[in-house]
DNA sequence: AACGTCACGGTTGAA
DNA sequence: CATTCAACCGTGACG
């Protein structure tokens, strides 16, 4: 909280809405300054901002800044502003009146763009904003600002739970839960498209209709248009535009031009409204432009001609609406980047940035975690260009739900759709990228207020199961496995198939670069489907195993180990784990909606928890290969006898710290390229050494790679696993190690060792006992520290920072694999944790 | 306590 | 050009 604070009188809301400073805001600002002794007047000017990074509106208001073009209205706000503040804080010293000159000075100096749009920029500029039960600002009608729904989604996929956002944020839990729901759904933040109308006539059709006429007859009139419509059967009587409507079409001229590399051309018009012919794009540029999460770049300013409403500055409507005239002459028309550049302007300039490196004792140590996770969702400039709007949710890149996601505010209308939420959530299903879908507009509105539409019918429980689209990896994954149209629900049903698997034709079709180890253990399939496969591998092997035909396996790329009589299977598949990282890398949300990923062993008590728990490792949700104990196929046995005596198919020893463990090659080989590299360049190698790894570990390991043998993460082995998948690239394992900690992270609200622990903060949820924990989360961040992995080591930092400097201290001691960079990061995070959470 | 839903009072903008 | 109205918004109560 120590950083420079800026001063801002302007929110991100269209409605620049003269938003009252509250003291601590404006106490904050004067401790700052003094503290901070002087920025410079050049400083001062360029910002005129006021607020902390610690304030979630703060780059909100920072990104109008820009755009508010109305110099008059602007000093009024800004005298406002001073007034407000002479007000609040007349009792401090000369410094403080210092600042006041500062501000008031810098207003004269501001360089406002001023434009024809400035009134479109100014909506609501008297609009006042509420403040809800958390004390945050909103404005009732409008949409948050786009960064505060970034920052829900961002919280959300670091494991932060709703509600805790919601504190954080200051913004209700209703409209959290709506934010993260849409972006479940859609894959992004924008807020949906609000006011407007479909056309209730002038469908696309008819528009291109009207302009065909037109051109081939440009002395045509409108009524005879119309009866054209009419005798050609184009419209019925009752859908038949009225000739001011045809009119309207004909002389606009507007058009919203889509180039194949994304930009957007448009034609200069005599009208303001948009031809119905470019509904969509023009609908979504539109938007584009006047949404305040979307003034962004690459949309095209707003036409000149100003609607007249409560909000417009002409003579008229100001005598009207009693505003006060505009004395403003536009001046040019680029006032449409504004927010752009002042986005940028302040990510160059503003000082947090540099203050955080400055403030640091660590300075000259280029580990900014902070920075640098910004850096993941922050836009390049080139990436800001208009882009085709965002496809379907399962195929969201992160990157592009801070880009082009907000850049196009949903269209959730309903009028031009002829299909209902069902059909529309099959077309998602089927064909995210189905261009129909893009081009449709989805609606949320509540059913009481849709217009009566027979198309439209949608009943609670469909409503209901609108949240559980299946996510990216269900969706490819079972596309494939369930080729044929068989699913393996009807597969039961039916007597096993004495052929190979259809599925598993389906998945050998796909060609492999690399091969990649995939258990029989297949996290879509639950136990029963389990055994459903496994009966029909075991079918198909035995009905070919006679031929001693090994390439038959070798060809279609099935491993088989046979043991004792039981046989084994399991497949290389790299389509599917592609999948998976499609999926974590796309889709990366908390690990609760990943149940398909990783199966977590609910807590079976659910009894009512204290409030102060410490987390046990008892408590830890384990997260277990198979989807439950109670279904597991009947193929256990122990794993110490089995790895530790020699069975008839073992063709490989490994030498550990504590004794010697039997293993099959090809299983190993499949499960990892890097043992795969030394048998193949090794065929008859017999022995392998590992003694840097202890048995019991090592039979941790194999339990995993073996299919029949249970494995469960737990805090205990997760890091040795880790390390493992790490070493041997032993993908699948990684990814669910790397699932578990930040699962288990998402469980931890609180460090109780830290003497400094504001309780109201961890009044909920569990806390965890720092002196016990610390080494672990340090032994994890050891393991990940060096990757680019933000979005495992965030929320360990976020652990790890709450620890008191003390325990750390005593920890990295104790742990001598803690490098200096990782010390220096770790102290530095406490360091402005320690800073904004107490100063 | 957490969270999904929805009525409510509001804004918006095409028709 | 004013009005209408269906879309949207976030809040906050409810279950």
């Amino acid at each position: 909280m120590a950083h420079t604070p800026v001063l801002s009188t302007i929110n991100d809301y269209n409605s620049a809405t003269v938003t009252p400073i509250n003291v601590s805001m404006i106490q904050e600002t004067i401790s700052d300054d003094i503290i901070d002794k002087r920025k410079t007047t050049e400083e001062l000017s360029t910002e005129i901002l006021i607020k902390s990074e610690n304030d979630t509106t703060a780059s909100h208001w920072i990104k109008d800044q820009n755009n508010n073009n109305n110099q008059t209205q602007y000093e009024q706000k800004q005298q406002q502003e001073v007034e407000r503040f002479n007000h609040e804080i007349q009792d401090d010293d000369d410094e403080l009146d210092e600042k006041k000159l500062h501000i008031t000075s810098t207003t004269d100096e501001q360089q406002l763009q001023v434009d024809n749009d400035s009134n479109t920029n100014n909506k609501n500029r008297f609009c006042s904003s509420s403040i809800n039960q958390l004390g945050g600002e909103f404005i009732n009608g409008r949409p948050l600002p786009s960064d505060t729904r970034e920052k829900i989604v961002k919280l959300a996929e670091q494991g932060v739970r709703p509600c805790e956002i919601s504190r954080q944020l200051s913004v209700s839990h209703g409209c959290v839960s709506k934010i993260l729901k849409r972006f479940r759904l859609f894959g992004t933040t924008a807020p949906g498209l609000i006011g407007g109308s479909k056309p209730k006539v002038a469908t696309p059709e008819v528009v291109r209709r009207i302009r065909e006429y037109k051109l081939n007859n440009p002395q045509i009139f409108a009524w005879q248009i119309r009866e054209s419509l009419q005798k050609e059967g184009i419209c019925s009587t009752e859908k038949l535009p009225s000739v001011s409507s045809i009119n309207r079409i004909v002389r606009s001229n507007r058009r919203i031009v889509v180039n194949p590399d994304g930009t957007i051309n448009e034609v200069d018009s005599d009208f303001d409204l948009y031809d119905s012919d470019d509904e969509n794009s023009a609908k979504s540029e539109r938007a584009n432009a006047s949404s305040p999460s979307s003034g962004s770049v690459g949309s095209s300013p707003r036409a000149g001609n100003i609607r007249h409403r409560g909000d417009c500055r002409c003579d008229s409507c100001v005598k009207k609406y009693k505003f006060s005239p505009c004395n403003n002459k536009s001046t040019n028309g680029e006032i449409v980047d504004g927010i752009h550049a002042s986005e940028l302007e302040n990510d160059n300039k503003s000082p947090y940035n540099h203050q955080l490196l400055d403030e640091s004792n660590l300075n000259s140590i280029d580990l900014d975690f902070y920075s640098t996770t910004n850096k993941i969702f922050e836009n390049e400039p080139g990436e800001l260009n208009l882009k085709a709007p965002p496809p379907a949710h399962c195929r969201t890149k992160l990157s592009s739900i801070f880009t082009s996601s907000h850049d196009h505010p949903l269209d959730l209308s309903i009028t031009t759709t002829n299909h209902n939420h069902k059909q529309r959530k099959k077309q998602l299903k089927h064909n995210p990228l189905s261009d129909t879908f893009q081009n449709e507009p989805l609606n949320l509105c509540s059913e009481s207020k849709k217009r009566p539409t027979n198309d439209i019918i949608s009943s609670p429980s469909s409503k209901r199961s609108s949240t559980n689209i299946p996510n990216n990896l269900t969706d490819k994954l079972q596309t494939h496995l369930l080729s044929d149209n068989i699913s393996l629900h009807q597969q039961q049903q039916q007597p096993p198939a004495t052929s190979l698997p259809t599925f598993l034709h389906s998945v050998f079709a796909q060609n492999s670069s690399h091969p990649v180890f995939l258990p029989f253990w297949n996290p879509l399939l639950d136990a029963q489907q389990h055994q459903q496969l496994f009966q029909q591998l075991q079918q198909h092997y035995s009905q070919h195993h006679h031929q001693k035909d090994e390439h038959l396996f070798e060809d279609e790329r099935i491993h088989i180990c046979l043991n004792f009589k039981k046989v084994y299977f399991f497949f290389i598949h790299s389509l599917s784990l592609e999948a998976v990282h499609d999926m974590e890398t796309t889709h990366s949300l908390s690990l609760s909606s990943h149940p398909t990923m990783l199966h977590i062993n609910t807590i079976q008590n659910s009894k009512k928890r204290s409030t102060r728990e410490i987390l046990s490792t008892a408590e830890v949700n384990n997260m277990n290969k198979w989807s439950s104990q109670q279904n597991v196929i009947n193929l256990q046995q122990s794993a110490e006898n089995y790895f530790l005596n020699e069975h008839i198919f073992s063709d490989l020893t490994i030498t550990v710290n504590g004794g010697r463990v039997f293993v099959d090659k090809s299983l190993l080989a499949a499960a990892s390229p890097i043992l795969q590299n030394h048998f193949q360049e090794n065929p008859s190698v017999t022995n392998i050494d590992l003694i840097d790894i202890h048995l019991d570990q090592m039979l941790v390991l194999l339990k995993f790679l073996y299919p029949q043998f249970d494995c469960t993460l737990t805090r205990e082995n997760v890091s040795f696993l880790v390390e493992m998948s790490e070493r041997f690239k032993l993908n699948i394992l990684h990814i669910m190690c790397r699932n578990f900690i930040i699962y288990y992270l998402s469980k931890v609200r609180g460090v109780n060792d830290d003497k400094y622990l504001n309780k109201k903060n961890y009044r909920q949820g569990t806390q965890v006992n720092a002196q016990r924990e610390t080494g672990l989360f340090l032994s994890w961040l050891c393991v990940y520290f060096d990757s680019d992995n933000m979005r495992i080591i965030e929320p360990l930092m976020n652990v790890i920072k709450q620890c008191s400097i003390e325990c750390l201290k005593t920890t990295i001691d104790l742990n001598g694999s803690v490098s200096w960079k990782m010390q220096a990061a770790i102290y530095k995070a406490r360091a402005q944790y320690l800073e904004r959470t107490f100063i």
